[in-house]
RNA sequence: GCCGCUGUGGUGGAACUGGUAGACACGCACGACUCAAAAUCGUGUGCCGCAAGGCAUGUCGGUUCGAUUCCGACCAGCGGUACCA
């Protein structure tokens, strides 16, 4: 053995003995592992010390794991189609295939020089055509189901890359790879059907054996955004046309007051002969059209519209007739692209309503149920009360009126008497109360409280109901009034202490939202002002108002279906031949893969259509069908296309007669553990659920879940704190790392940094620190005794035992940082005994070999072994060892530590208390104070409580 | 705005089901070795204080014998999403 530890010479040897005798492919074995990465997008730049961190953590799983008795799945691949390489290869002159290429070379020797275990015998590479063969085959059977159709819908298009995008490919509505602005842009496109899936994609996320984090899950469900509500049809008056409209709120439906239409809306050009003003519409149709969704959201969401003169909409509730606009608030492509607008229960349309003057009426209102004793009491009549409240301030508004009435204190209102209006009302009962004369109405306050409870001084239950007004008293006017006999007392407060001294609930809430400002009440409630649906709660009305007015119950989602087609060369050709008989026709299976074209310039055409389009010998074939004049189709998949099913060609990558062959298919999945960024959330990791779900559906696959255990890794930024790019000039290449430091210290350093799926900056002088600890590995092997009957020391042993335990179960959890700091404290505890035994040392190796292959091969060779380190078992934990004779004890006054106090093991609790208290640092604490009460929490603390 | 996550020494971070806050590591200081330096080894290192002791886990409250951990309100940062009816 070599006396220094020298990575260089070591890292290679081992590397390449691994390979040559297959060691990580220990397949045939009982129990299964799959432990994927994402496959890396392989770009020029070659990988930078951020790449690796994902794949460390899965390598030191899989070999983990494989010590454990798995056989581990262990692949990687290569993501080469798409917009990046195109450019990359445009930039540079080299035709894309070649580029992608030299760029997996590049990135096949860095990831070779970190020690990975995987079977390059089952390599794949999504530009290869005996791969996207089957990414073609998967689309065909799509298109067969009816799941891939062609659309001329406008779509996003990036005016600089010169494509197609779908929406997962925006960044705030603009290209996310270039920040260009997108444009809606009318095309025919390719697009698959994944609305059809979207309730499966979120059912999914709700099984229990999927272990994803609450992060993914919650973005996923988000960007589908499913939401259950009514189509309620309002007939144009004097018109057979109707408007329907999409809300999740039909129970406010008493409280429309007008109809909004999206500028994109059909109906609009149909009402063309009724509308009175359609210049004007038109001219803010073509305002719409001409602004960005980016400008449109820049305005700080002020609304804009224009009423459709003399059009009128009947509210199929109440017949009212109600004024039709169009705005751009209400969009296009969500719902129906039309709303009833309820400005007292939402907040767009309330501001709608208050910029256009518009009436608002309130229909909703939150409910108070009063507290115990005040609680409705069964079987007792029940009143029903119009109230109204004043909120009543001088002119400055420094300070309130309110009433204190027997125990409670709250606004000055009262009830609305037969015959009287809310104003009327709303005077007398100031007059009444206050004695104040003079003073002005204001603002009607949003929304009305209901107030259910029981009155004893009726013996019935009430429910009440009303709005407040705000009330500005002009002078000190008075006259005579309740207050003046000594009934109750009216208190001035400052504005800041009336919510403190208010009693009633719903009065406090009340002039919360009265401190707030005018706006909508959105949440649910009670009915009020509803016809024959006044005084059921939200959620019965919903349904019961739904089916009154003949609507439809249906379900929307946020989620669109997926744009297909790119207008570039490098992707995978759409297998489509179209024939001006037979329309689009499927290229049969047999002439699968329609290969890419060898052509001498790939660059985007500028007229929208793909660059195959300019290739007459290529596009030109006959039609499969009849055999007649055919064109293939010219655009290419998306980049996203080949990752969808890249996992399931690993198990079988050279099956030539289907994607995968089915008993290896069932023998390996599902994946069982799966390591990537956390910004594939709603792109890849969507896509591949959405066709891994539908391959489950055709027979192809066995599982309709691909994923068991979804880890994201967090990102390594640079050590400013900015992404490392070549822009910043602030790369580090993990090369002149493992140069300087070795690969197995790399490792060790990528997973030491922190938590492992929290982002964090790089910081090469750490590594000094995983280097020295390996270094102290290296050298307490002169410390071991080749004699067999060598005992360590029981502190020794325990700590062996504990830090078995502790990796073990960090591994797992994904907690390597913890794990090997607990391995370098046993380092540091060997190094200090003059002598440690070959088995305590053989199973630090072993707990060290996941982390640090190389070194830990070399280690274990020298132990007189013939066989690699990771053929050998993982070792056991045994708790019994980890319990020593004495225990160190705090001893603690009242919860704060004073002292600490060795025991043995299995002292009374008597004895302990006993002795806590006669300690020489604990006495001074107890001079003149009794001892109330001693509590021990076994092992741990003695707490004396004084 | 909404959803999710995170706030602990000079730095990265640790703390199991509420029980010694700061493990492990970087850095720094001092010492040993050396002609010297690097490397290595040893000792120390939250803040204030000579000390006894006090103060400390974003802020303010609460529960508890005892809170980084549980509860409530707020503040800050990061990520996602945003006129989705």
């Amino acid at each position: 053995m070599e006396s220094r530890y020298s990575p260089k010479t070591i890292e290679p040897y081992w590397q390449k003995l691994w390979q040559d005798k297959a060691i990580f492919k220990q397949y045939a074995r009982p129990k299964k592992f799959y432990v994927l990465d994402m496959f890396p997008y392989p770009s020029g730049l070659g990988l930078h010390v951020g790449h690796p961190k994902g794949y460390i953590a899965t390598d030191v799983v899989a070999r983990a794991k494989q010590l454990q008795g798995f056989g581990v799945l262990h692949p990687m691949g290569w993501d080469a189609f798409g917009l990046p390489a195109e450019q990359f290869a445009l930039k540079h002159k080299v035709h894309p295939s070649r580029a992608v290429e030299n760029n997996i070379a590049t990135y096949k020797r860095q990831l070779d020089a970190i020690g990975f275990t995987y079977d390059w015998d089952r390599e794949i590479n999504t530009t290869d055509p005996r791969y996207y063969r089957w990414t073609q085959w998967i689309f065909l059977q799509m298109f067969e189901k009816g799941l891939a159709y062609e659309s001329d819908e406008p779509i996003n298009w990036c005016p600089s890359c010169q494509t197609g995008l779908a929406n997962e490919d925006l960044d705030d509505g603009a290209c996310e790879r270039c920040g260009t602005i997108v444009e809606q842009k009318p095309m025919r496109q390719w697009v698959l059907r994944m609305t059809a899936y979207a309730d499966r994609l979120l059912e999914g996320l709700d099984r229990k054996e999927l272990e994803w984090s609450e992060e993914i899950k919650a973005q996923q469900r988000h960007w589908i955004g499913r939401s259950e509500g009514a189509e309620i049809d309002f007939k144009i008056d004097g018109s057979d046309k109707v408007i329907t409209v999409f809300t999740t709120r039909p129970d406010t439906l008493f409280g429309a007051t007008y109809c909004v239409l999206a500028p994109e809306n059909k109906l609009i050009d149909e009402l063309k002969g009724s509308v009175a003003n359609w210049s004007e519409v038109e001219s803010y149709r073509e305002e719409v059209k001409s602004r960005t969704e980016i400008e449109r959201t820049a305005e700080g969401h002020e609304k804009t519209g224009v009423r459709l003169e003399e059009v009128s909409a009947i509210n199929p509730a109440n017949d009212e007739k109600l004024p039709v606009f169009v705005a751009d608030y209400v969009l296009g492509h969500y719902g129906t692209g039309a709303v009833m607008a309820v400005p007292a229960h939402d907040e767009r349309d309330f501001a709608f309503a208050r910029k256009f003057n518009l009436p608002i009426r309130d229909v909703i209102s939150r409910i108070y149920i009063l507290k115990d004793e005040n609680k409705e009491k069964d079987g007792l009549e029940t009143l029903h009360r119009r109230v109204v409240d004043p909120i009543i301030r001088d002119k400055e508004g420094n300070f309130y009126l309110i009433k204190e009435s027997e125990d409670h204190v709250h606004f000055a209102g009262g009830g609305i008497d037969e015959g009287e209006n809310e104003i009327q009302a709303l005077s007398r009962e100031i007059i009444e109360e206050t004695g104040f004369t003079d003073f002005t109405i204001g603002d009607r306050l949003y929304p009305q409280i209901s107030c259910w409870g029981y009155r004893h001084t009726k013996n019935k239950n009430q429910r009440s109901v009303g709005p407040a007004y705000e009330i500005i008293l002009n002078s000190n006017t008075r006259i005579h009034s309740e207050v003046e006999d000594g009934r109750h007392e009216l208190l001035k407060i400052k504005k800041e202490d009336v919510l403190k001294t208010i009693t009633w609930e719903h009065h406090q809430y009340l002039f919360e939202r009265y401190l707030g400002g005018q706006n909508a009440y959105i949440e649910e409630g009670v009915l009020i002002d509803s016809g024959e649906f006044t005084g059921l709660s939200s959620e019965e009305a919903k349904k019961k108002i739904t089916d009154f007015v003949k609507g439809r119950w249906v379900t929307k989602y946020r989620l669109k279906d997926w744009v297909f087609s790119r207008q570039r060369y490098w992707g995978e050709p759409i297998p489509i031949i179209h024939c001006e008989h037979c329309g689009a026709v499927p290229v049969p299976e047999k002439d699968l893969p329609v290969k890419l074209p060898e052509v001498e310039s790939y660059a985007p055409t500028g007229t929208g259509e793909s660059p195959l389009a300019d290739i007459p010998e290529w596009v030109n074939t006959p039609c499969p069908k009849c055999g007649g004049a055919g064109k293939r189709e010219t655009n290419t998949m998306p980049q996203w296309a080949g990752s969808c099913w890249y996992y399931l060609r690993f198990i079988d990558p050279m099956n030539e007669k289907s994607l995968v062959g089915g008993g290896a298919e069932a023998e390996w999945m599902p994946v069982d553990l799966y390591v990537g960024g956390a910004e594939h959330a709603t792109r890849h990791l969507l896509y591949a659920r959405f066709w891994h779900k539908f391959l489950f559906d055709i027979k192809a696959v066995s599982t309709d879940e691909p994923f068991k255990r979804l880890v994201h890794v967090g990102l390594i930024n640079a050590s400013d704190g900015r992404k490392m790019s070549k822009r910043w000039g602030n790369v580090v290449n993990p090369d002149d790392i493992i140069r300087d430091f070795g690969a197995d210290a790399f490792r060790l350093y990528e997973l030491f940094m922190g938590p492992f799926t929290q982002n964090i900056a790089w910081n090469t002088e750490g590594l000094v620190g995983t280097r020295r600890f390996l270094d102290k590995a290296w050298s307490v092997r002169s410390h071991v005794s080749e004699e067999k009957d060598v005992t360590d020391a029981a502190h020794l042993e325990a700590l062996l035992h504990k830090t078995i335990g502790k990796v073990t179960e960090d591994i797992d959890a994904f907690r390597f940082n913890t794990a090997i700091s607990s391995l370098m404290i046993l380092a540091n505890a060997m190094s200090k005994e003059p002598r440690v035994s070959k088995s305590c040392y053989e199973t630090f190796v072993l707990l060290l070999s996941p982390f640090a292959p190389h070194i830990a091969e070399e280690l274990w060779r020298t132990l007189g072994h013939g066989e690699s380190v990771f053929l050998a078992v993982w070792p056991a934990y045994d708790n019994s060892k980890v319990l020593e004779e004495s225990v160190v004890m705090t001893i603690s006054i009242n919860g704060k530590m004073r002292d600490l106090m060795t025991v043995p093991q299995d002292i009374s609790e008597e004895d302990l208390g006993a002795q806590a208290l006669i300690r020489e640092k604990i006495r001074p604490f107890l001079e003149g104070k009794t001892v109330k009460k001693i509590i021990i929490v076994p092992g741990r603390i003695v707490n004396i409580v004084i």
